[in-house]
DNA sequence: ATGGCTTGAGTGTCAAGA
């Protein structure tokens, strides 16, 4: 089972990208981010002759996202229940029996703004919503743009981006008490290039420089983290016309339903 | 120098991203 997390930065202006890309890599389920459209917008028609079905929580101009899926999304759920914000950052949804988060963290501007408040006291909500799902899906993942570079290895420039949003020390706790939950960090379970990132600023040719953060992740509770055979940045998107700055990030699991071996029984056993 | 691109809104030029 493939799992991949990707901010698009505007669906209606990516949609041919993606397109491209599910017919490439054949995820089996893709968590969306900044589609910038209303749900009645969401081109439907297009990604169901690509093979997937969509779960959607759009929004006029901002945010908004979206998990597509190739077998049928059940007990789905918008938004963080209980928290009061008219930003549509959050879709839920069980697939092939893993419970899937989809997540848009608040960017949190700048250090110390009004925005970064909110981020805050939004990743304190976010956070109780996961552990409260994690009890009641031991198989989950939590896929999204989480804003947050966890590390100085994840930011290109960890002493120009010292204490700056994305880096300061209360966004890195606030991912930590994810982790905390139990949740892996899939991409640091295995051997990975030296400075990669998923996000890289249009200006100042920040790709090509590769000046950029790894702010996009995939986090696995333990029982799909101990299925997880690969985590990886996939860089072929932004090299192309007309990017997203992110890159997508996909994850493979062996497959849930992969009959386990039952154990031979010991010879003592036997009638 | 708080800039540099890109998107959506809307048809000026600004908010927002990270």
């Amino acid at each position: 089972m493939k799992l991949a997390t990707w901010n698009v930065n505007s669906l209606k202006v990516r949609l041919p990208h993606l397109l491209e890309w599910l017919d490439r890599t054949r995820p089996d389920c893709v968590c969306l981010q900044e589609l910038k459209m209303e749900t009645a917008a969401f081109p439907h028609e297009a990604i169901e002759a690509a093979g997937y079905t969509a779960s959607v929580n759009g929004q006029k101009t901002y945010n908004g996202v979206a998990i597509l899926t190739r077998i049928e999304a059940a007990d789905v759920l918008l938004d963080i229940p209980g928290l009061d914000d008219p930003q549509r950052r959050v879709v839920t949804a069980t697939i092939g029996g893993v419970r899937v988060i989809c997540a848009y963290v608040p960017n949190g501007q700048a250090v110390g703004t009004d925005k970064y408040e909110y981020k805050l006291r939004w990743l304190d909500a976010f956070t109780r919503f996961v552990g409260d799902q994690m009890q009641a899906h031991p198989q989950l993942a939590v896929l999204g743009d989480y804003n947050i570079a966890p590390e100085d290895r994840d930011v290109h420039d960890p002493v120009a981006w010292a204490g700056q949003v994305l880096c300061s020390e209360p966004e890195r706790t606030a991912f930590q008490r994810l982790l905390g939950l139990g949740l892996a960090d899939s991409f640091r379970l295995f051997d990975q290039p030296e400075r990669s990132f998923t996000w890289w600023d249009y200006r100042m040719n920040g790709f090509r420089r590769n000046l950029g953060v790894r702010i996009d992740h995939v986090l696995l509770s333990p029982a799909l983290a101990a299925r997880c055979t690969g985590c990886a940045v996939d860089l072929e998107p932004r090299r192309q016309e007309r990017p997203s700055d992110h890159a997508p990030v996909t994850a493979e699991l062996t497959c849930p339903r992969d009959p386990t071996p039952i154990p031979a029984q010991p010879q003592s056993m036997r009638a």
